[in-house]
DNA sequence: CAACTGACCGAATTTGAATTTTGGTCATTA
DNA sequence: TAATGACCAAAATTCAAATTCGGTCAGTTG
């Protein structure tokens, strides 16, 4: 190692303390340290705190897109794609904390920058569904529909049955989220006319 | 008038703070100074503050019963009858701003008292529609399914549409709500067969 | 004398000035 | 010349004084 990447040293420590600590109580001290850098080198990289956010973000909206393109397969379902995606995203660890302590930050304190950034989040995810939706509608898998209300009533009902759920009552299982999700979206409520 | 209902100015007055100013920033002499009242003579009828919001929140309960009850027409369609009772609670102006107020306040101050608030109408609202799923699936309207699960998605569903969304966008009409909650929850967005 | 009142009290909240922390700079260094 | 950390102004945090507010009760009124 005859010379250290900085930028990448700042990026991840970054990344670790924003997921760990949340926008607010992130220093670039702290950053600095973390990364074994001096401060002012962050500075040649990053022109403040908010750009530094936002590349972490960038990063993260770019992992949960590579992810979702590894596991969309355009032979399989549609609904079989969404679900697989979703799920993928949940397991994946780095993204997930980083947006949850950005969900606890909005909740306690209400950083700007925590919100703003969760919007970003949400607008990246609700952009790719678009698109997939898009897709499947073309290919005739599903009726034709306003992709961005259909991509948003998606992305509430999943965050609902995910995470408002649980405020009040058990988690629920993959399974029943699952099946709950896929009899809403696919079949509805009405019965089998047979 | 030989004799004026006191209790009665006093519940009018307070109803009419909570839903103009929120829990927190109503206070006791406000609403005595609305009700024509002296303090004192508040707390003869209410033994606190909380439990006069408490008295506040049932009447606005039972109101929302009264309504949906006066709306529902059994030998109507489970869909109608959601739709005309969902509409009209958000037509009835007094409780949709102490609703709407609760939510803002919960937002901005935190207030415990109005998040605790909310989440006794969310359970009353809950409770209701509960019901109503458990009598369509006895009528074999509706496939059977969990009810607790159902209504909080459709709950949250038609929160996502009326006031979600709005912080994005333009509000939808109420058509198009209606239309995407009966797509989502009657037929889903697979195509017909045929 | 019973219903009602509002001045009063202590607890809780708000205010604002002093103090500390933190984002960002830049002269110095290796 | 890339990197640093002491330094600065601005923002955040403290904390005590001042204010507000929920709740009481002695006194008033009808």
């Amino acid at each position: 190692m005859p010379e250290i990447d900085r930028r990448k040293q700042v990026l991840e420590a970054a990344a670790k303390s924003f997921a760990l600590f949340g926008y607010k109580a992130t220093t670039m001290d702290q950053v600095a340290k973390i990364a074994n850098v001096g401060k002012g080198t962050i500075y040649t990289f990053f022109t403040n705190k908010e750009e530094l956010f936002d590349e972490i973000l960038h990063e993260a909206i770019l992992e949960m897109k590579k992810i979702a393109d590894r596991d969309i397969r355009h032979e399989q379902p549609f609904f079989t794609n969404l679900y697989q995606v979703l799920d993928s995203l949940l397991e994946f660890r780095e993204q997930h904390e980083l947006f949850v302590k950005l969900s606890q930050e909005v909740r306690e304190v209400g950083t700007r920058q925590a919100q703003d950034g969760l919007c970003k989040i949400e607008k990246a995810i609700l952009g790719y569904v678009e698109r997939e939706i898009q897709h499947a509608i073309e290919q005739k898998e599903i009726k034709p529909c306003d992709t961005k209300v259909v991509s948003f009533m998606m992305l509430k009902m999943y965050i609902a049955l995910t995470s408002d759920w649980n405020r009040q009552h058990e988690p629920l299982s993959k399974e029943q989220i699952k099946e709950y999700v896929l009899l809403l979206l696919t079949t509805g409520l009405l019965p089998k006319p047979e």
